[in-house]
DNA sequence: AGATGTGAAGTAATTCACAGCC
DNA sequence: GGCTGTGAATTACTTCACATCT
């Protein structure tokens, strides 16, 4: 398993090659994906190197080899199934914000309590009460839930999701979450990134 | 200047003190601020030893110092006020979230091109145009920016942003930002979350 | 007895620097 | 000449382990 920060910098190494990389140019540099994803050129080879991913000195590297090789890691061969529980506005911004992007993770069921958002489709995702929750969940062959719910409710649907069998959580609650240490989660509390955002801004800190 | 991780997590340690640690108690130990904070106890101790912070093997620490040493660190003393540029849902899920937070972070402007959305007020936080970026950000005295609008607009509306003077920028865009080193930038790309999930959860990986 | 405070050790991640290649 | 690939060095962060305190 590779460390969380090479993890990180692949999809945005994959992100600069398929959006901003001009496609006629096959070749790329080190040097200049460092510059379009905001690393340096000897951690953009080492990277590489631990992707077993060559390239010429003359030429760089093949977009197409990196690109293949980025997909070998991150990408499930089955693809990914999500479900969305809570479909408020950050939910709906979610799924609004999903559908353009990589098609190996697909959101193929939300959830909700609110009855007037029951049994409707939203930005093409269609949305379940929370009690067919596990049904659903082992129909589609759900492994990943993104939790935009109320933070008082998530540690209760979170036993539920771990129960079904749940293999990761991204978590935009305020809630820290118990589960076993077999499940992943991502905390991504917003206020936490405003209020470093605040810190390293007052401290006139250094990017990144 | 603290590193990264000692912010992160002392913006987590203040969240349990005030949330979740009973009022009543007064005192804390390292080892159950660790347990609540998903961190350990050791390194609890050290965080607060970068801060001054003493405790007293018998009581622990005492969670009004604590909270000041965390404060003394965190907050500016004026404060910070933030704009948020673009109401769409993603806008509006983070004014939402906002206002009972942090009272030291106020978001006291937000800015659309939508003409439906400007001069209203949504969730207590005045809409303006676009067009008003620069006088709204001078007269209210706003250093950071919240990123909540199509990648597309980001770079030019930076490029403004930082002519006018501002510290941070939390950018939930797509978008990769060419800032001036002294500009702190925090990116929250959501899809780069859930593709790591995504990675984690398929390689059965360990918590955090 | 069971904490804290902290040097020292250990581990993780990044960067250097340079041989080898085109 | 400028690039890749990579051991070695460096820096950053975490954990250990223990003297000290109450």
């Amino acid at each position: 398993m590779l460390p969380k920060p090479v993890i990180t910098r692949l999809s945005r190494f994959r992100r600069v090659l398929t959006r901003q990389w001009p496609r006629e140019r096959e070749y790329i540099f080190s040097h200049e994906l460092a510059a379009f994803a905001k690393a340096t050129a000897a951690q953009v080879r080492r990277d590489l190197m631990t992707l077993n991913v060559v390239g010429s000195p003359s030429k760089g590297y093949r977009v197409r080899d990196l690109l293949d090789a980025i997909s070998a890691i991150l990408d499930n061969p089955q693809g990914h199934q999500l479900a969305l529980i809570g479909v408020g506005n950050l939910g709906r911004a979610l799924l609004a914000h999903f559908p353009n992007r990589n098609p190996n993770l697909k959101v193929v069921a939300a959830f909700d309590v609110e009855p007037t958002r029951i049994n409707r489709v939203t930005h093409g995702c269609p949305v379940h009460s929370l009690d067919e929750l596990e049904t659903v969940i082992r129909d589609k062959n759900i492994q990943i839930a993104i939790l935009a719910m109320p933070a008082t409710a998530a540690q209760e649907i979170v036993n539920r999701l771990v129960r079904t069998g749940i293999r990761g959580l991204v978590n935009y609650t305020l809630a820290r979450l118990d589960v076993p240490h077999e499940v992943h989660v991502e905390n991504l509390d917003m206020t936490a990134y405003i209020e470093r955002a605040a810190y390293f801004a007052t401290n006139s800190g250094r990017n990144q």
